[in-house]
DNA sequence: AATGAATGAGAGTTCATTCAT
DNA sequence: TATGAATGAACTCTCATTCAT
């Protein structure tokens, strides 16, 4: 990289260098944060830990949602990505379908502000309802369409509707031991199978 | 004049009358608006709402548990009531099952900031969270206990569990017509059937 | 009026008794809160102490200083009527000063929110203030002038200043057992003794 | 005059100021402010004096104990040493501890909503207590020992029992103008005094 | 006359959001 | 551009005082 004149390129390079390294740097935070408060933890609470000033989370991120938002982007890329992997490699389209509801679990539980932000009706959350729901109905919808083709499961069941309910099951998982959402949606999907010809 | 019982007394119910009244008041308008604003409302709000002034609230309800239990002990205690009744007069045990998660889901979706609160894990919802599993999870025990042995569902599932999920399930329920917990508890229903003899 | 109705009589007399019944709870009571929790102490506490209803007391004294005056009266006539035998019994004006301090102490410092109370500058024990003073300074100074005049201590000081001076430092006597106000004002009136003659 | 503007509007309510130029208006005015509420003035009514948001106030001062103490502290620690000082330069022990408790007496008037806050038993100001008593307690023993070693005073008065008394002997100065604590205070110093040989 | 339920002003405290530096 | 000080609305809770019964 040449630059003529150091001082303004430089210092251009290194504020762009500055608000990336920053970006990430609240990404990361507001992860962790949002994992023991919620993801209506004080915004302070998200710039302490970053190690950056509050103005800088507004200036990266609007609004509460685009910090969510971005938050989770990564992860629902990611198994947004992984729908057709899935199908294509699976025994079949009941078992793409299984394995791609594990990961989907993996993620909501794993960062479990996130199950209660999906939930809530506070037009806060809006943002990240729409990003979230764009990406991953249709391939939630391609996966039961493929199995319902396949003849393993009934037909009928709206990805939206199955999205929500598994999605809703994983709130509030680590209040108690005795419940895990996985024993449950393992029972969705049992009922979820055609019922055997007579 | 027949008064043994000096006036004081008498005064004293009459008293007793308004308070009730307004007890009554209070938990109407705060179902109301733990629909419209969960139940983590203003206290002013509520009070507005009924016409009191907050220390009305404080009164009958010293903390905000208090008025939460309060506004659904009725409708918990029903609930319960019905329990054993459905057993006996249904056509099998998985039909009172099925009918009392019906109940049980009317409930929920009625007063429907009560899922929300439920699955709080905020400590101050903590007598709710008591009441509630101490009086219901006994009659889910029992209704489930009795179909297991008649052989219509298989066992391992917990009643927590099962309650716990039904609750999930019924969160957010009107925030968009497609979703419809009923439909994702009758599936479960489903997957809780004994697979049919090979 | 003229009392044919025999109940309205007899009602009138039982109202009566009652009423004096009740305010010698109250005062009882208002003595007692008054220790534990200060003249400031919540009206709720002292109904409930004396067992009657908050709004007997405010038809009783409606003025917390009305109340707190009249806890105190007794004690205060006490203390103004020991001043002149005091004064007729004792070795030596200067003894009977001292000995008339003694009570003074002996009734601010037994009932220990009343230092604080006398020095308040709160409007609200003004009453409580005046009925003091008119009743004690002439005593104080009846004693302090004999005293002057039998040349035991010099002269120049003040009842009023005396009094308050007195009343000062028996404020918060028991935060702290290293304080004990008792010996102080016997410096105090070490300080006031006429000077050796040279 | 330039008031033609319409000023109505107060645009210009600086808002952001100096961080150190919003601490000293916020002493100053919680100084002011204690003298006529006390020290439990409303936390509202000293923001709205010094001009700030209640947020400023609990950003520089998280409980009132700092507040109070910050306060007095530059008094208290210029109290403090010029013990030493006094001792050094004064004609006899005596004639210094007579010196430094007036400088302790004009603090205390001075800032009159001190005494009361020493006196205070509520654990609020424990730590203002305990600033007080731990820099200024030594101070005073020193100078009293001196003066009892040099056989001006008495043995046996404890320097935490004589700014007790004298910090008592303050309260309430300017309520009347027939009371003047320092009357009173050069009467326990007199009182402290060794008695004349026989 | 007595009661205590009801009222609501007022105090403390938190935190999203703005904006001077 | 980044910072974090400042603001103030919003919320909870307390208690003096009133007033219907």
């Amino acid at each position: 990289m040449s630059a003529e004149s150091p001082s303004g390129k430089a210092s251009a390079r290194t504020k762009r260098a500055d608000a990336v390294r920053n970006q990430q740097a609240l990404l990361s935070a507001a992860a962790e944060v949002f994992v023991t408060s919620g993801v209506d933890a004080p915004i302070r609470q998200i710039a302490a830990k970053a190690g950056v000033g509050m103005g800088t989370i507004y200036r990266h991120f609007p609004t509460r949602a685009d910090l969510v938002t971005a938050v989770y982007r990564h992860q629902i890329e990611a198994c947004a990505e992984a729908g057709p992997s899935l199908l294509a490699g699976a025994d079949s389209p009941l078992e793409a379908l299984r394995q791609w509801i594990d990961l989907f679990v993996d993620f909501l539980v794993t960062k479990h502000g996130l199950a209660d932000a999906l939930q809530s009706d506070s037009s806060r959350f809006a943002a990240l309802h729409t990003y979230f729901l764009d990406r991953l109905e249709p391939v939630c919808a391609q996966l039961l369409g493929a199995a319902v083709d396949a003849g393993d499961i009934r037909p009928g069941t709206q990805p939206y509707e199955l999205m929500r309910g598994i999605g809703n099951l994983c709130i509030g998982r680590d209040s108690d031991p005795r419940y895990d959402p996985r024993r449950l949606i393992e029972l969705l999907l049992q009922g979820l199978r055609q019922p055997p010809p007579a």
